[in-house]
DNA sequence: AAGAGATGCAACCGCTATGGC
DNA sequence: CGCCATAGCGGTTGCATCTCT
C-alpha cells in the first residue's frame, strides 16, 4: 500500500487555491473530466498533488456542490445520520444531496456537537449526558463505538418493522402516539422479534474476546451483524450503500422529526429489557 | 480603536481499501 | 501472492474573520 508522495517532496503548491488555478481545473475537468488525479495537475497546468486538486473539485469546485448555511431540516438529519453512523462523514454526505462529507463534518463539530452538549445530550453517543450509573441507559454499551452498533440495530430493527409491517399490512402502530408497551410486545411477537432473539442468543454465547468490535467490522469484508445474524436476509453490512440499507435507512428516516432520535434511546432500552 | 480570544471553514495529513500488474 | 499506485476517508491544522473587552 505505496503511498503518493507528500507534495512538499515535489516542490508543489500548498495552501488556499486561488481564483486562476480554480479555473484551470474546472475547465480542463469540463472538457476532459478528471480521469487520473495523479496525471490531472500536469494536464492541466497546476502546480499541485492530484490530491489537493480532487479535494479542491469534490468540496468546493463541483458544479452540483449546494452552497449556504444549513437548513434546520439539513441540520436534523445530521444528527439522526450520526445517531445511527456515528464519525462516517462520507456516509452521511451521501444522504444530503449537495454537501460534502466536509462540510458536514465542520458542521458537526463546530455547530451541531455544541447544540447536543448545549442540550445535555452527549453528541458521540447521543444519549442524554447526565445519565448516571445507575440508570436503565446504563445498560446500553459502554464503549461509543458499540454503543453505535446497538444504536445501529435498534434501527435496522425498527426499519424492520416497518418494512414488514408495510408488506403484511399488520397494523403495527409506531411507537409515537401509542403505548411503547404494545408496540413492541407486537414487535417482540413478531418475526423480526424472532430474529433478534436469535441474535440475543448468539451473543451471549460469543466468548468476550470475540464481542463485536468496530474494528473488527473494519477490517473484516464481512459485517459483524451478518456474523451473528445468519438466518437475517437483509444486509447486515453498516455501510449503507446497499439498496436495502438504502430503504431501511429512509424508513428511519421518515420517523417522525419531532420524535428525532429519541425512539433510539426507547429502543435501545427496550433492547436491554429483553 | 485596538488587541485578545473564539469561531468557522478550507485545506492538509496520514491512514486504509481497492485494483492492477 | 505480494507489491505498488491510486482513490477515498476521517482527523487535524492553520488562517481569516468575528466578537468581546
Amino acid at each position: 500500500m505505496g503511498r503518493a508522495p507528500c507534495c512538499d517532496k515535489k516542490g508543489l503548491k500548498k495552501g488556499p487555491w486561488t481564483p486562476d488555478e480554480d479555473e484551470k481545473l474546472v475547465d480542463y475537468i469540463n472538457k476532459n473530466g478528471h480521469g487520473s488525479w495523479r496525471s490531472l495537475p500536469k494536464l492541466a497546468g497546476l502546480l499541485r498533488c492530484g490530491k489537493s486538486c480532487r479535494l479542491r473539485w469534490t468540496n468546493y469546485l463541483r458544479p452540483d456542490i449546494r452552497r449556504g448555511p444549513f437548513t434546520s431540516e439539513e441540520e436534523k438529519l445530521v444528527i439522526q445520520l450520526h445517531a445511527i453512523l456515528g464519525n462516517r462523514w462520507a456516509a452521511i454526505a451521501s444522504q444530503l444531496p449537495g454537501r460534502t462529507d466536509n462540510e458536514i463534518k465542520n458542521l458537526w463539530n463546530t455547530h451541531l456537537k455544541k447544540q447536543l452538549l448545549h442540550m445535555g445530550i452527549d453528541p458521540q453517543t447521543h444519549e442524554p449526558s447526565s445519565s448516571t450509573s445507575n440508570g436503565p441507559q446504563n445498560r446500553l454499551p459502554s464503549s461509543p463505538s458499540t454503543r453505535h452498533m446497538a444504536q445501529w440495530e435498534s434501527a435496522r430493527l425498527e426499519a424492520e418493522a416497518r418494512l414488514s409491517c408495510r408488506e403484511s399490512h399488520l397494523s403495527i402502530p409506531s411507537p409515537v402516539g401509542k403505548s411503547d408497551g404494545d408496540f413492541f410486545i407486537q414487535l417482540w411477537n413478531s418475526e423480526v422479534g424472532e430474529t433478534f432473539r436469535n441474535l440475543d442468543k448468539a451473543e451471549k454465547t460469543v466468548s468476550p474476546s470475540n464481542q463485536i468490535d468496530d474494528a473488527e467490522c473494519k477490517s473484516s469484508s464481512k459485517s459483524c451483524v451478518e456474523d451473528v445474524r445468519p438466518g437475517s436476509d437483509s444486509c447486515g453490512s453498516n455501510e449503507m450503500e446497499d439498496s436495502s440499507d438504502q430503504s431501511e435507512l429512509q424508513l428511519l428516516l421518515d420517523f417522525p422529526s419531532d420524535n428525532d432520535v429519541s425512539f433510539l434511546d426507547c429502543f435501545g432500552s427496550w433492547l436491554h429489557f429483553c
